[in-house]
RNA sequence: GGAGAGGUGGCUGAGCGGUCGAAAGCGCUGGUCUUGAAAACCAGAGGAGGGCGACCUUCCCGGGGUUCGAAUCCCCGCCUCUCCGCCA
């Protein structure tokens, strides 16, 4: 959520750097329910005043043994007035809260101008994509017979997975791996949450109430919703609390399954494994004192980057230009991958600083020795997409003959052994 | 699933129709003392929001209701804890 008192003052440069975006903001909506809601609130105040007031005389004549009937009467249609002018700015307010949950969060201004993809800019690049002295093969072939996509439609429908064997054994052994590095070596707690979670916590980072058609709802009486990632229950930790100074930055790690409806994707990345309902992913989140974020995005990033590295997978930093960043995101880098059958760089990780956009809605604050609550400003990224990162070690590692080379950094965690053969 | 207890400020916890934004303790801030710190003592400070301002409103899990007036009474949710049953 943006500043309610940004918006009040300088609504023509909030629509401007919103507009970055390709969002555009309506400021006549905006400016004549906020006068509406000045005039009844200061009304409703007023009257509400007025009867405390009152009420406070009624009970001090009872206590001093007088009649209170004749001020009980002086009260009138006291009620009624309060009742009248409260609808009327409840409602307002209502309308303007509404709204501002839709409003997305300000871009960055060092955020590249661009309306999609195609207008990210490339931060850096690490290793160059290998030369295959043959033709490299997609994941798909190259899983052969542990890779069952019939029995998962045949479970779940369509974009699930079923591996078997050593694949599923690989996969296992990067989330291991992921987790291990982040929290011995990068500071993160690690941390195991519900893969299941409300109405107020989806609110909180942002993923409604305008992406409801993205996630996958429970049925039945409760308002609860798959994760489509676990920035959501992990951001939500420090919801509705005030924090510690002294406790801050809060580093978590967590692995969990990501659901998501893929709706609108319908005919995108249908082959394989690499866009599915369910996958796994390593998260990373921090909560920083707001003058960290900016460092704190570098940091996050570089911890993600590091998995990339000891995997030995060639990948690119892209930062997002304003219009393909997420909805609470102020800056996004993406981490891309080399995809050696796709000849091309593909999204493994999404790093984001959110400055307090998230902390806002979810009343995430701290408190410095001293001072007032401020707000927290928070941060993502994974660590890496599970699924896509097995994508990249299979193409990657394939050795011509059909075989994947197992990454050093895996072995241990493979049972010692260095090749899969499908 | 059955029975009971409870949800109050950063935390613990009292209050159970009016003078309650709410005792007390812890924690916090400033001061005295000290070379410094601790201890002790003194003083101070709740959160959110509105108004150009003097100020004002709101908040005791959430939502309704009763009342001139609700932390306090009533109803409906949600959550936590204890016991029994069942169960991974």
């Amino acid at each position: 959520m943006i500043d309610p008192r940004l918006l009040r003052q300088d609504i023509d440069d909030v629509a401007r750097r919103i507009g970055r975006r390709g969002f555009e903001l309506d400021v006549a909506w905006f400016r004549e329910r906020e006068d509406r809601r000045k005039t009844l609130q200061v009304e409703t105040e007023r009257l509400q005043s007025e009867r405390r007031t009152m009420s406070k005389r009624i009970g001090a004549a009872k206590a001093a043994g007088e009649d209170a009937v004749p001020l009980i009467a002086a009260v009138g249609d006291l009620g009624d007035r309060l009742a009248a002018a409260k609808a009327g700015f409840e409602a307002v307010r209502a309308e303007l809260d509404a709204w501002e949950l839709t409003v997305p969060n300000l871009p960055n201004e060092a955020v590249p101008l661009g309306k999609d993809e195609t207008d990210n800019v490339e931060l850096r690049r690490w290793r160059m994509p290998p030369a295959f002295n043959f033709e490299p093969r997609n994941h798909v072939d190259l899983a052969a017979g542990l890779l069952d996509m019939e029995a998962a439609a045949k479970v779940a429908g369509a974009r699930f997975s079923v591996l078997r064997g050593g694949l599923a054994k690989l996969h296992r052994a990067l989330t291991q791996y992921m987790l291990d590095v982040h929290t011995a070596e990068h500071g993160y707690q690690e941390v195991y949450v519900p893969y299941v979670v409300d109405r107020a916590a989806l609110e909180g980072t942002g993923q409604l109430p305008k992406f409801e058609a993205d996630l996958f709802a429970i049925s039945g009486e409760r308002d609860q919703f798959l994760i489509p990632t676990a920035e959501v229950p992990v951001t939500n930790l420090v919801r509705d609390r005030i924090l510690d100074g002294a406790d801050l930055p809060l580093r978590f790690v967590a692995h969990t399954p990501c659901f998501r409806s893929e709706a609108g994707n319908y005919g995108k990345d249908t082959h394989g494994i690499f866009r599915q309902h369910q996958f796994e992913k390593v998260e990373l989140v921090q909560i920083v004192e707001p003058d960290r974020s900016w460092q704190a995005l570098e940091e996050l990033t570089g911890h993600a980057e590091t998995i990339l590295q000891r995997l030995e997978l060639p990948y690119r930093a892209m930062t997002l230009c304003a219009g393909d960043l997420g909805f609470a995101a102020a800056k996004t880098i993406d981490l891309e991958v080399w995809l050696p059958a796709e000849k091309r760089y593909r999204e493994i990780s999404s790093c984001s600083n959110f400055l307090d956009f998230q902390a806002r809605r979810m009343m995430a604050r701290f408190r410095s020795p001293g001072g007032k609550p401020a707000y927290v400003h928070t941060l993502n990224g994974s660590g890496l997409a599970v699924g896509r990162t097995l994508i990249a070690v299979l193409e990657n590692y394939q050795d011509g003959a059909g075989a994947i080379g197992v990454p050093d950094v895996l072995r241990n965690y493979m049972g010692g052994q260095s090749r899969l053969e499908p």
